[in-house]
DNA sequence: ACAGGCTCTGACCGATCGGTCAGGAAAGTG
DNA sequence: CACTTTCCTGACCGATCGGTCAGAGCCTGT
């Protein structure tokens, strides 16, 4: 097995195809568009990967292994604790993975239901379990969804770098989803 | 002046054009797509507007008008009571159009400084400075971004009715924004 | 009956899409 | 040196994209 001296094409195809999958979608970018801000041609990014889906698949996996670690973190906590947990993991998370993360809560979900992405969407769905506490009331979860759409979508952009973000995501998630201690309002 | 007995056609493909866009994106949706839902010609299409980008203008104009009146409602109440009342008025507009709002914080952003665009963009702006109470901090900034895309990112699935959807989203976005009565914690 | 304006269709256009293919430059190995 | 493997290119393909156009139905006013 031969080693690359540069950083591989490999992994610049990475870069370049999630921040234009995050920023104008999956269908919204060419192949063409990421081969020219690459360097290379079209060809090449097939040559690396079996085909545009493949790039998704290659980026959204990055996102599902951090996600299964968050998870596994959490093990058996009591709700509360694992709840107060997964924020800020959650947190940390789409702060070091801004494009990853975006992608499963934008794009993936326009993939109805294919197989390649369901596990990936389960793990969604257990982190909004989560980060609810546990909770099958529909107001909690809709909270839930909210500041899961709405970090993503925040961190999308490059207007405010992790240090501001940090402090800033952490407190309005706190807000909106941890609830005061007595468990009905 | 003709009447049209049935429903109009042109509403009719600014229905299904909303709900695609705003599920798959601006790129994402085809002509083809919309006519076949529609029950028309592709043909049709171009017939009611000049072109892809003009239905998408249409939408996003009825967003725009809803947005103007929301912001002349606040006329020059001071920023807490503005804030308070923007959180709610922004809640309700969502609710009602549903597929515009998430245009403007999803698809529109994508036609970078277009000048159709620049309008809308500006009211958004100025809705986010109402909702931070005109604070010039980041976090609240950001807090108040991060309400904004998740409450539209949230109403777009159609998993929840308005009914359930108006208050928990009111509680999330009041709990997420409005800071006890001292102004620094 | 006829003319004229709406509404809509099928056929068609050039451009761009994702993807394939034969082959060449470069680098390690004998 | 020759040989293989890795990495990449230009040319090309069929499909689909947004958009155009001539004309066909249909309704209304005269």
């Amino acid at each position: 097995m031969v080693r690359m001296a540069r950083v591989s094409t490999r992994d610049e195809i990475l870069r370049v195809a999630g921040d234009q999958f995050a920023r104008v979608g999956f269908k919204g970018t060419s192949l063409q568009d990421i081969a020219v801000e690459v360097g290379c041609s079209k060809a090449a990014l097939l040559y690396h990967f079996a085909g545009k889906e493949q790039i998704l698949l290659a980026l959204v996996a990055t996102a599902e292994h951090a996600l299964t670690g968050l998870l596994a973190d959490l093990g058996d906590l009591d709700p509360a604790a694992a709840q107060a947990l997964a924020i800020e993991r959650f947190v940390d998370l789409v702060l070091e993975f801004r494009r990853e993360a975006a992608l499963v809560y934008e794009v993936v979900p326009q993939f109805h239901s294919e197989p390649a992405f369901c596990s990936v969407l389960a793990q969604a769905d257990e982190l909004c379990a989560a980060i609810t506490a546990r909770s099958d009331d529909p107001a909690e979860i809709i909270a839930a969804q909210t500041v899961l759409h709405g970090v993503v979508n925040v961190a999308i952009d490059d207007k405010w770098d992790a240090a501001q973000l940090r402090p800033a995501l952490l407190r309005v998630a706190r807000r909106a989803l941890i609830t005061p201690h007595h468990d009905k309002d």
